[in-house]
DNA sequence: TCAATTGTGACACTGAGTATCACTTTAGCA
DNA sequence: TGCTAAAGTGATACTCAGTGTCACAATTGA
């Protein structure tokens, strides 16, 4: 048999990880994510400079795991989604669950958009990380269509849809969670018309 | 007296920067962006590794800087635009001079963005630059306002508008040219619902 | 208890990007 | 035409991210 999806191994790896990430944001905050080497990383946390970098692919992902499961989140509730409207709506749904995730622990998930945003490098991969979400999203959405739209309109849509709630990410945290960010992505959604509900194939 | 603005030095600077990217453009479809080092770019060129890392701020510029003057092209499109409709209208219609600019030569351009998108290091640069329009264009569009929607509203705007560019240049490039690219860009702006056209505000 | 797998640390290496220095070239002016 | 300040150049040294390899230790599952 297969060792079991959920090994042993497997659960220790999450929780080291978990925690060289703890340690390593410390220090990121105390004295900013470009000045934190992976050296200083490795005496922070006790392990060597090697181990370090076999839980990580590179220093932004050391913040940015945190974000990995958005993208299968957003997959999963278009999925399980019963309701068949328009497209738009589907993925303004979509949202709800991240916005749950990202609710849960408001004042960490604000600490952590606030070295983002004040770390153009982990700004960027950030962004990339959004922009890797997509083609799963596209995927999930024309899969139960019986007449997809062409591939680019759906691409248009998935990437708009990403980019309200980027903005309304970025809004919430300038706003530092005083406004409500379900209602910040609505308010971005309607930016680009409502009407879109109108489907043309 | 200042240097004039474009002075011997600079069109030198401009002259030298071109051949130098012309020469690396080649090592790289030849070899692979990635395999090119710096020192191999100086050993083809000609200059020492230092000068022509004083040339460009990193090797995606390399390929990426012939694309730098879209991000001004569109905000001056939107600044001498005097049709005075609604936003999302106005970005397409700004869209239109960049159009010219990547059609002045197809050939070469789509060269370009073979390499690009065959190169994730590029394509991510690429999408970085992208982003780094949008202030630009946010702020030009909320000028002319006399009563301007929420700063969040011309974000999101800009940005599915700049993700419509971005997804039918992909596609125009999927395509080889054989689509047209306006047509594209048309479809792109469609999939987001033309009664965008109705402001709330 | 044993064997195969996996984690670990040490080390060496490549290559991007930064910084500095002495030297040369050139623009612009007297 | 010749002078000078500014800009360009090449050599060199440096930091650090990220990759790869090795021998060894720990763990797992049988």
């Amino acid at each position: 048999m297969p060792p079991s999806p959920v090994s042993v191994r497997a659960i220790s790896r999450q929780a080291v990880r978990a925690e060289l990430a703890r340690v390593a944001f410390n220090e990121f905050c105390a004295t900013g994510f470009n000045q934190v080497t992976f050296a200083d990383l490795a005496g922070a946390t006790g392990v060597s400079r090697s181990t370090f970098l076999r839980y990580f692919t590179n220093k932004e992902d050391v913040v940015l795991f945190l974000f990995d499961p958005i993208g299968d989140t957003i997959v999963e509730a278009l999925a399980s989604d019963a309701r068949s409207d328009d497209d738009w709506h589907a993925l303004r749904r979509a949202l709800n669950p991240v916005v749950d995730f990202l609710m849960r622990d408001t004042s960490e998930v604000m600490a952590f958009l606030d070295l983002i945003y004040e770390t153009p490098a982990l700004s960027a991969r950030f962004r990339e990380k959004q922009f890797d979400w997509r083609p799963n999203i596209v995927r999930e959405l024309q899969r139960n269509h019986a007449l997809p739209d062409a591939q680019i309109v759906t691409r248009v849509r998935v990437a708009a849809a990403m980019e309200c709630f980027a903005a309304a990410l970025a809004a919430w945290r300038e706003s530092e969670g005083r406004e409500d960010l379900s209602t910040l992505i609505d308010t971005s959604f309607r930016a680009l018309g409502p009407s879109i509900a109108i489907q043309t194939s």
